[in-house]
DNA sequence: AGCCAACTTGACACAGTGTAAAGTTGACAT
DNA sequence: ATGTCAACTTTACACTGTGTCAAGTTGGCT
C-alpha cells in the first residue's frame, strides 16, 4: 500500500466518520475505522489538528468548492452575486458542517486548528465582501451602510453556527434556509 | 469559615475569572484564585459543570436578570416589547459572556453543561417567543411569516455566537451591536 | 541476500478531571 | 478541658485522550 493510497483512505474514512456519529472522533477510532493502528495514523498525520485541517481540504477538492463559488464571480449585477455566493456557501456547509464540529471543538485548545478555522471564516467573508463591493458599485447598498458594515452583517448572518441554529436545532429545509438567508440578507443591506 | 461564605467567594472567584483571562479555566487554577486547596473545591462543586452552572446562577442572581426582563413584559405594544428584550438580552451578553464561553466550551464533553447550556437557550427563546405573539397580537407581524418561524430567525439573530462575531471579531460598539439587532430584528419580521 | 518503506505492538509521558484516604485546625457544646 | 464536627489540607492515584519512543514484522524491489 503507498503512502498516497493510505492519506487518501485516511481522508476519506475521517471525513465519512465525521459526517454521521459525531461522537468517536478520537484518532484511535479514526484509525480503527480505516483498518490501521493509531500509530500508523500518527505516520501520516502526526496531530489531530493536522488530520482535520487536511480533510477540510480534501473536501474542498473532491467537491470542488472553488468551482461553486466560481459562479458568483460570473453574476452579472452585485444582487445576482449576492444571490449565487448564498446558494453556494449556503449548499456548502451542510457537505463541512461535521468536519466543522470537529475543528471549531478543537479551537480552544490547538493553534493550529484555531488558525485553520479562521482561515476558513475570512475566506467566507471574502466572499461577502465581494458581494458587497459589486452591490455598492450597482448602487444599491443601503445608503446608511459602509461596505464593511454590510459585510459584517452578511458574514455574520452566513455563519455555520446560524446555519446550525436554523437547520438543525429549528428543523429548517434546506432550502428554506437558503430561501430566507437571501431574503434576510437583501432586506439587511440592499436600498430599497 | 461557613460553607456559604465559602461557596459565594467560589462563585465570584469564578467569575471574574472568566471575565478577563479566557485560559487558565482548570479547576486548579479557580482554586489557587478562591485560595484554597483543589480538594476543598471538588468539596462545595463535585465536578467543573456543577461549578460552571452555579457560577451562570449565581450571575442571574447578582445582575437581576429577571428584574431586566421583566421590562419587556410591560411593555406596551409589541414592537416596544420587541425593543425592550433586545436591549436587556443584548446588553446581558456581555456580563455574561466568559461564562458562556466555558459552558460552551464543555458541551462536548458534559452533559450536564450541555443541558444546563440548551436550557438557557430555550430561556431565550421563550423571550423572543414572547415578543413574536405580542407583535402578531398587535397585527404587526410579517404576512408571510408563522409565529414559529419569525421566533426562529429572532432567536438566531440574538445567539451568543452573533453578538461574539460583531462586538469581538469585528469590533462593533455594544451600543451599535444593540441598534442594529434593534433593525435587523424589525426588517426581519415586521410588516412595514 | 539485503534494503527500505509501510506498517505493527507495546510502553510511556503529559494534561486535566475526578476520587480516595488520612491528617489538621478551630469553633462550639457539654 | 475535652470531645466532636465541619471545613479544610496534603498526597496519591485512576481515567481519558493526545502524542512520543523504540523495537520488531512484512512484502516488494534490486
Amino acid at each position: 500500500m503507498s503512502s498516497e493510497q493510505t492519506k487518501t483512505r485516511i481522508l476519506d474514512t475521517t471525513w465519512k466518520l465525521l459526517e454521521k456519529r459525531i461522537e468517536k472522533n478520537r484518532t484511535s477510532d479514526i484509525a480503527k475505522a480505516v483498518g490501521i493502528s493509531r500509530q500508523a495514523l500518527y505516520l501520516h498525520y502526526p496531530t489531530r489538528a493536522e488530520l482535520l485541517i487536511a480533510t477540510t481540504k480534501h473536501i474542498d477538492t473532491v467537491k470542488k468548492v472553488n468551482q461553486r463559488l466560481e459562479l458568483s464571480r460570473t453574476a452579472g449585477s452585485g444582487v445576482e452575486r449576492l444571490h449565487f455566493f448564498i446558494k453556494a456557501w449556503g449548499g456548502y456547509i451542510p457537505e463541512i458542517h461535521g468536519i466543522s464540529v470537529a475543528l471549531r471543538n478543537m479551537r480552544k485548545n490547538d493553534k493550529a486548528a484555531a488558525e485553520a478555522w479562521d482561515d476558513r471564516m475570512q475566506a467566507v467573508r471574502h466572499g461577502c465582501q465581494a458581494a458587497v463591493v459589486a452591490i455598492a458599485k450597482d448602487g444599491k447598498l443601503k445608503f446608511d451602510l459602509s461596505e464593511q458594515i454590510a459585510t459584517d452583517i452578511l458574514w455574520t448572518l452566513l455563519t455555520i453556527e446560524n446555519w446550525e441554529k436554523l437547520v438543525i436545532n429549528c428543523g429548517w429545509l434546506q432550502s428554506a434556509y437558503e430561501e430566507k438567508m437571501i431574503e434576510l440578507a437583501e432586506i439587511a443591506i440592499l436600498e430599497t
